[in-house]
DNA sequence: CGAATCCCCTGACAGC
DNA sequence: TGCTGTCAGGGGATTC
């Protein structure tokens, strides 16, 4: 499932790929995925074609195409992907939208439809709610101890749904919150509140360290993301999806807890 | 506001 | 073989 790591590997492929291409023709799947507060849901296609794509940008795990006075915006759920083809390619039913350029189409595809695509005004990164809502990015300087201390506060609900609310920080998702997780030798079903500043300045430390490894091992290729073509990632997971394995660090055997509908992998041995 | 719960959707996989 | 049930999960909606 796209991470910010595999985002930002993605976003670094589309920008070797698209930038100073201009759209030449636009498909969108009827029964599409667009943003429901999308305020630019109308003529779609027809708002889209033409123009040049002039930058990419990350926020969290969306992909922002900047065009000539819109932005295209891009969400992949958990089985969304980008995949190049040539012109003629036969898209399957899994395609949502496609984005003719001269000699190639970029094709947005997402088997299990949570994905969403959006066109906004350029620089517009408030008319989307979810994009809107965004916390702070974690690879920047604002992320840091005190800063996160200071959301956690008081908080009841575990560190790591805490650390799955876009709102707080975005981009974390369910891998890289076990991993970091781990890393720092948290139980991620802790109270957010009840960890200490030292714990929280280690936190911090291991969320860097484990998105900048995993986006210079280009992401995670796991369920979902192995189908994609083009990027297969190589970060190795230290807990997630190990359940009754044995920990690297200890030796103990690695759990696994239902945390609401997720599921969180932890070794009780080590993570305090 | 915060926390917990449910839902969307469909491929993969287990069990019979 | 082929059917059925279960699971995964980002994020939004709902409820208390
Ligand atoms: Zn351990």
């Amino acid at each position: 499932m796209p991470e910010l790591p595999e985002v930002e590997s993605i976003k670094l492929q589309l920008e070797k790929k698209l930038i100073g291409k201009r759209i030449e023709k636009v498909w969108l799947n009827p029964g599409s995925l667009v943003f429901r507060d999308c305020p630019e849901r109308n003529n779609f296609s027809k708002k889209l074609k033409g123009r040049k794509i002039d930058r990419i940008l990350r926020r969290g795990k969306y992909l922002l195409l900047k065009l000539n006075n819109k932005m295209l915006v891009i969400h992949l759920g958990m089985s969304g992907n980008i995949l190049f083809k040539e012109p003629a390619f036969k898209r399957d039913k899994h395609t949502h939208l496609e984005l003719y350029f001269k000699n190639f189409k970029l094709i947005f595809r997402d088997p299990r439809r949570f994905g969403r695509v959006g066109l906004v005004k350029s620089d517009d990164f408030s008319a989307l709610c979810g994009l809107a809502q965004l916390g702070v990015e974690p690879l920047t300087k604002k992320f840091n101890g005190a800063w996160l201390g200071g959301k956690l506060a008081l908080r009841k609900a575990p560190i790591k749904s805490l650390l799955l609310d876009q709102k707080i920080a975005c981009g974390i998702g369910n891998i890289y919150s076990d991993e970091a997780c781990y890393l720092a030798r948290i139980c991620p079903l802790r109270p957010g509140g009840k960890i200490s500043a030292e714990e929280i300045k280690a936190l911090v430390k291991a969320i860097k360290k484990v998105l900048r490894e995993a986006i210079k091992k280009v992401g995670c290729t796991i369920q979902d993301y192995k189908t994609s073509e083009g990027l297969a990632g190589d970060y190795k997971p230290r807990v997630y999806g190990r359940a009754d394995e044995r920990c690297y660090r200890c030796g103990g055997k690695i759990k696994r807890a239902k945390l609401g509908n997720r599921s969180s992998f932890y070794c009780p041995n080590c993570q305090t």
